[in-house]
Parts: structure tokens; sequence; C-alpha cells
DNA sequence: CGGGTCATGTAACGAGTTACATGATTGG
DNA sequence: CCAATCATGTAACTCGTTACATGACCCG
């Protein structure tokens, strides 16, 4: 009996809301889990069976279209049961990889000009993102009033992430304003001194 | 020619700064690059030859402890150039991963006393985390005045990469204790209500 | 009848982690 | 003399990405 994956744990957490197909997974993925764990039907439809074969999940199989089966997976009891003691075990060392914070370490040897309007189109970009969170979270309050910050409630999982996208989004918008202000500020300099 | 893997720009932008062995360099990628962008030594050493073989690096050979030869690698020109334009470059879509987070997205089957907990014990240790980038800025201050924010000098790099730090950090404690309030809220209306 | 959606898989590759392997110098 | 540090490599494996492969149904 082999370890799982994370990504196991990912299926099982969108598993624990809704019975699902391997395609109805890859699409529930991306969006709003997307935003800090994705995975590609490739990744899934293995993965899926190495959880069935744990015991964690199980499929009733109607003919659907196309050559093969449709597999609707469901959660087990013991399912259920690993998910639930992974979520309070200790999360292994987050290892963040970001290759825009090393461009900015090597910024000194690059064109300022040039890493100034990378920063600025990257600002807006995640500006963009935050607001379309910001959306979501407006839509879901509306919806849920009282209970959307209630954590019995099923869907305090998708507020939870969405604060989380929110607070990160803004902190990297406000960190990319900071760099290209830094490298816009080096510019003006160089141009009206001389 | 093949392409350069994201490590390989690490280095290129480590070596910017100052020739280094392979040895230095697997020193250097854990502070302060290493919030940012990990590597082991045996991913470092095999990335060397290959960048020596695309000619962006080249060493000279001292004879050092131990049964090999010591090596210490520095950029050529075209390195600095290669590096110069990648900086410039449109970063790629950033694959964020985060354990955590997917715990808080399954959170409403799970013991919420413990989760709190974890999530009470993540707070404090970024917050340690961040009082480490704080003090390390505020010695950057005190050494360097008001060259500290001037992205020609050559430590802007690691000022840029600590007000990434410290932003993030700050954010995710926040986040942290905002999510052990949800839950601990959650517990006292439990046990006081009946 | 052609393109989009639903649907499920496999193969090849590259990036990253963990473990194995070796050995000289230096300091307590 | 033993442990830590300096120093460089290889091997096995897992995880994740990209590409290949197939085919029914539905809408215009």
């Amino acid at each position: 009996m082999q370890e799982i994956p994370v990504v196991g744990y990912a299926l099982l957490a969108l598993l624990a809301r809704v019975p699902s197909t391997g395609y109805e997974l890859t699409a529930r993925m991306s969006s709003p889990m997307g935003a800090f764990w994705t995975a590609p039907h490739s990744q899934i439809y293995p993965q899926l069976i190495s959880l069935e074969g744990a015991g964690l999940i199980r499929h009733r199989a109607d003919s659907g279209p196309g050559p093969r089966l449709r597999k609707t997976y469901r959660l087990t009891a013991a399912g259920r049961r690993a998910l639930a003691r992974w979520v309070i075990s200790p999360p292994g060392e987050r290892v963040p990889r970001d290759e825009l914070v090393l461009r900015a370490y090597a910024a000194p040897v690059a064109d300022h000009a040039r890493l100034a309007e990378l920063f600025r189109d990257q600002e807006r970009q995640h500006r963009k993102v935050l607001r379309g969170y910001q959306r979501i979270r407006r839509e879901l309050a509306e919806e849920l009033g009282s209970r959307l910050t209630d954590p019995s409630s099923p869907s305090f999982g998708n507020v939870a992430i969405l604060e989380r996208g929110i607070g990160a989004e803004r902190e990297y918008v406000r960190w990319c304003r900071w760099m290209a202000e830094r490298l816009e500020s080096c510019l003006t300099r160089d141009t009206v001194v001389p």
C-alpha cells in the first residue's frame, strides 16, 4: 500500500462534495481550485484507478458517449476517513517556485525600461484575476448570507480558498507595482539629469 | 541547442554576482533565493555541465579537497546576454501548489478543533519566517542607506525578493489567522449553546 | 456534414527528490 | 580520532506536462 500523492487527496476533496466522472473532475480542478492545485486529465484518470485500488473511491459505470464506459466515482467511507485524516495532518514544506521573483533577483543585469513594462503588465494581469475573485465572492456572499463563514457549511471550502486567492493576488499586485515604481524612478532620473 | 530550464537561469543569476563552485551555489540557492526557488546539489552539478556545454559559463579547476577537482564557475559574455534576455521575457504561467489551501478546501469534512490548531501552528511558523525577513531587511537598510532601492545596485535583487518575501508571508499569516478564527468561532458556539 | 462538447485512456519526456558514493581538510 | 565541513558526482524514482489516440452525440 503505497503513499497517496497530493493530487489524490485533491480528487478526494472534490468527490467529497459531488460524485463525478473523470471528465467533470478535470473541469472542477481548474476553478476555483485551480488557483492552488492543478492537474491535467492524463494525471487524473490513472490516479482515480489507483484510489479505487486502495478502496477510497468506487465507480458505477453507465454506457456513455464514445467508445468507453462513463464512470461516475464517489467516495467510500474509508475514503472519507482518509481525507479527514489527511486534512489535519501537518503539510509538507511548501516549495515555492516563482519565475518572476527570480527575474526580479536578476534585475540589475537587465534593461530597466523593458523590465518595468513587464512588471506593469504582470500588475495588470493579476489585478484582473483579483477582480474576478472579488466578483465571485460577492456572488457567494449574496447567495449564502451569514452561512458564508460557517466552517460546517459545504461551501466554506470555496470561501476559504477565495479568501486566500484575494489576499495573495492583492499582495502580488502590490509587489509588482512596487517593482515597477523602483525601476521607473531610476529611468526618469537617468533621462532628466543629463 | 535545447531549452534551458528555469534552474539554469537561477544559476546564471547567482553567478552574475559572484563566481562560485557548485557547492557554494547549492548554499547560496537556499538563502535568500530559496524562498522562491530551490534546487539540491544533485540538480545543480549536471545543470552546470550543460550550461558550460552551451557556452554560457566556464570553469577554472583548482585541486580542491577530496578526490575530484574544485571547479569555480563564472559567467561568459554570452551567459550574461542570455540572462539579460531571459529576465525581460514574459514568465510562464505560475503553477501554484499549496497543500494547506487544499486542506482548507476540504475543511468541512475535518475535525474543526484539530484543524484550528494546525492553522494556529502555521500562523506561528510563518510569523517567525516573516520576522526573519524583516530583520534581514533592517540590516540591509542600515548597510546600504539610500542605495537600497536603486535597481542598478547589485544588491537590489536581494531587496526585491525580500520585499516579496515579507509581503507574501505577512499575507499568509493573515490568512492563517482568518482560518483559525473561523474554525474557532464555530467551536465555541457548539460548546456554549447546548 | 463539420466543429464543439462529452468522455477515457496511453506514451514519452522532463523536472525534481531522495538516496548512494567518495574522500580530503580542519577543529575540538 | 571523530565529527563537521568542503567538495563533486551518479542512480533510481516520482511527479507533472505535452502529445497521441479514439469515438459518440448534438447543434447549426
